[in-house]
DNA sequence: CGCGGCTTTGATGTTCATCAAGTAAAGTGG
DNA sequence: CCACTTTACTTGATGAACATCAAAGCCGCG
């Protein structure tokens, strides 16, 4: 972790519009005064399930899983966070402390702002409070679409999903090097290690997919499309 | 669907401090000019997947299910929303038609306001905000918890939990009758109906619960509770 | 009275988790 | 830097958990 020096304001910051598009200059320069940049090496923690809220989130590059430890000590993800996220709205409004553990799966800057900072714009600032309301309903709809869709698919279904996933949604592209172990895979997509590894074993001997390690390569979309559809 | 005349008005509601608390008289003298309780019997349905969304609307009393519907006509529940719950929350601010339909499975009233209404009073009264950014979190919140508590228990310890759920949460005792059909708890914990009703015939043989048809009573708490913690 | 939906039970086979065992890779401390 | 430990990955064998199929009784409703 390393706070990094910012040359950058807000009112430049290229992702302004996606929520602080609301906010008026001044408003824009209050939040800059005591915002902060970081930068979390891939594996370090970033907020820790229980955890007082003192910060509002916003990841700026990179990525991180946000999740869940249950009481035997496994882990359940409930999801992975990318880019231009807002990843400390599932707690803030509803919880005085963090329901989800956040860790790095890559290399991330995150932007820290004061959150009491944020509750006051958005009681002050009509216009942002509606874009903050369609930004944690539109996460929280992803987030329980996405488990719902997961919940009903066969393992073979969803590993389709979640590579399709990793290729649609995160990295754009049909080779892509996973940034998980097959263990968080397991944990995301709720089945065990070692069906994860075989159903990609399955795949790779079916030229559906190539595998290098961490790196896949997807040979045959139609083909995981046709699956993750039919579950 | 029958409209009632109310002659109440927000401002005694019983129910105002949960939210409208932080509304000023004229505003919800406002609020109640365009006010409508709309009584649905059991059966009913309140709104349909992908019908525009033009009200807000709010459980007065009885019982709904929300559920989203698949490809192959079989239906997922996402929740089940009882008195007081602010059933529209889930939509309302990130789309312009619902995502979910909704049925009463008991006689329900429901207020209805109009959405834009609420959306205006959102962005003119900022402690309204708070407390709605408030009550969607803990909506939200809710469902993804008990659904990841579901998901990584199996059939055995979803039934208990469920059960242990109308008890607890819905009805306060440990004598209820089920609002909803054995296919219908089957589409709420993800499970098979017949998977459904053979465990709850186990539990009927090992003098867990007593069942009536409907009508299901708790004889070993303890038992169930245990079931649905471990797993 | 017949039809469709809900409930129930049994039989069957598939899917999947678990256990075991081994290799490879990556960190750790002297 | 190397021995050591731990973690990740992989494959196979086994049995348990679960879905599916089938059949029959029940009830409410037109």
């Amino acid at each position: 972790m390393q706070v990094l020096k910012s040359h950058t304001s807000c009112k430049d910051c290229p992702y302004k519009t996606l929520v602080f598009g609301a906010l008026t200059d001044s408003e824009l320069e209050y939040v800059n005064t005591t915002r902060k940049e970081i930068l979390f090496k891939k594996g370090e923690v970033i907020t820790r399930e229980g955890d007082k809220i003192k910060e509002f989130l916003y990841l700026k590059s990179g990525l991180l899983k946000v999740f869940k430890t249950g009481p035997d000590n496994k882990d359940q993800i409930i999801r992975i966070a990318r880019t231009s996220d807002f990843v400390s709205l599932l707690s803030m409004f509803s919880n005085d402390t963090y329901k989800y553990s956040m860790t790095a799966i890559e290399d991330t800057t995150v932007c820290i702002m004061d959150s009491d900072q944020i509750k006051q714009l958005v009681e002050s600032n009509g216009k942002f409070a509606i874009e903050i309301l369609n930004r944690i309903s539109n996460t929280y709809d992803t987030i329980i679409e996405s488990t719902f869709k997961i919940r009903q698919k066969h393992l073979r279904g969803r590993i389709a999903y979640i590579l399709l996933y990793f290729a649609n949604k995160i990295y754009h592209r049909n080779k892509f090097e996973l940034p998980v172990s097959r263990r968080e895979i397991a944990e995301l997509i709720n089945m065990t290690t070692e069906n994860v590894i075989r159903i990609l074993s399955e795949f790779r001997k079916d030229n559906i997919i190539k595998i290098d390690g961490k790196t896949i390569e997807i040979l045959n979309v139609e083909f995981l499309e046709k699956l993750s559809k039919s579950g």
